[in-house]
DNA sequence: TAGATTGTTAATCGATTAACAATC
DNA sequence: TAGATTGTTAATCGATTAACAATC
């Protein structure tokens, strides 16, 4: 078992392996692909470690074939649908943001309350009501919801949610959620984070 | 020097007893507050102590006066100014989002390099060419900058920027920024927390 | 007073780092 | 071979937790 920072790390190197990629680079070394991720070396040769790749002493790691490792663990062979929650200014921007960027983890349905939204394809995407969750949830197989409602709602709106078997929930609404322990949740406080650049650029 | 972890959380404190003082409540415990912001009782009381406030043996902290701690420790006493740099679907997102949200930390210009949005208000906000940054940043005494644009323009962006005397930075672009080691950086990065979710929503 | 809650210490935990033998 | 880099261990570091005396 792999905690959270990790799993984000084998990310953010796919990312950058894939542009290595698209650059024609056959092979990189932990030092090289530490300092482009912004950690240490030895990190990476951990995490490299952790999900069963080996590198070539003295050559590195082949990008290519670290980029497949990383996909086989991280990404669903078959892959995961998610939903959207909550169509507004921020809903839109992320439905634009994910369209088409990761083909294994694609956003199949929004949900609102708003008779204007229902029914329409915002942003290349079917908006449904939240009424009808259960049923869409399970017809269009999802797994996990990117929850863009207003704060007052998020709890409820997420208690929905569950009901109709969602597993792990993006949450941008600025207000912790309690959800059962199976259940995993990774917050986007976007005001904290303000509040804390805020505070580090003054005491600096 | 407290670390960005408390400081966090101190933000999300002052959010939920902000609500709770809405709804008239005097006085709250560890043990209350850390049930509704999701951390430990003990770790409220550590974070409380570390910014010198005081509670009440036996009737808890004082939510008012908690929060006027909260603000003395988090806020710039003058406020500070923010800057948000690409007004894509994004950038306006964000725009409308903080729009009044926290009068001590306003977003008082945009950037942009499209000829179409310079010169023009856009949800309440003055769009300014990003060559005018040196001048803009000084003019309005700008110490934080949000980053909003493409991943490919983001570290030469960010370099402008630091150039033109920027404090802090909220990245919501996904790649990690090389600044000088007096800057802080905050890395708000969708597609890393959306993987993360996948994964631990299909293995648990 | 008795009971509840704080402030604070020591113990625990987990992640990170440094170091180096193994290996191509 | 010599040199560079990996895989992996032990040491370090910092944050978290549990516990409890102090206090209203």
């Amino acid at each position: 078992m792999i905690s959270g920072k990790p799993i984000g790390r084998l990310s953010l190197y796919r990312r950058l392996l894939n542009s290595l990629l698209q650059d024609g680079e056959q092979s990189i070394c932990s030092h090289d692909l530490a300092a482009r991720a912004g950690v240490t070396a030895a990190q990476v040769r951990r995490d490299i470690m952790n999900i069963g790749y080996s590198g070539n002493p003295n050559r590195g790691y082949d990008v290519g074939k670290l980029v497949e490792s990383i996909g086989n663990f991280l990404d669903a062979p078959e892959g995961q649908n998610v939903v959207l929650v909550g169509v507004g200014n921020l809903g839109r921007a992320i439905l634009a943001f994910f369209a088409g960027r990761r083909p294994k983890l694609s956003i199949v349905a929004a949900f609102d309350n708003d008779p204007e939204k229902i029914g329409r394809l915002i942003k290349g995407c079917r908006c449904y009501s939240i009424k009808h969750a259960d049923k869409i949830i399970q017809e269009l197989d999802i797994s996990i919801a990117t929850l863009c409602v207003p704060a007052k709602v998020a709890q409820e709106v997420a208690d929905i949610l569950v009901q109709a078997g969602i597993k792990g929930i993006l949450n941008f609404a600025p207000v912790p959620l309690h959800v059962p322990y199976y259940l995993y949740v990774e917050d986007i406080d976007m005001t904290m984070s303000l509040e804390k650049v805020a505070y580090f650029a003054r005491i600096t």
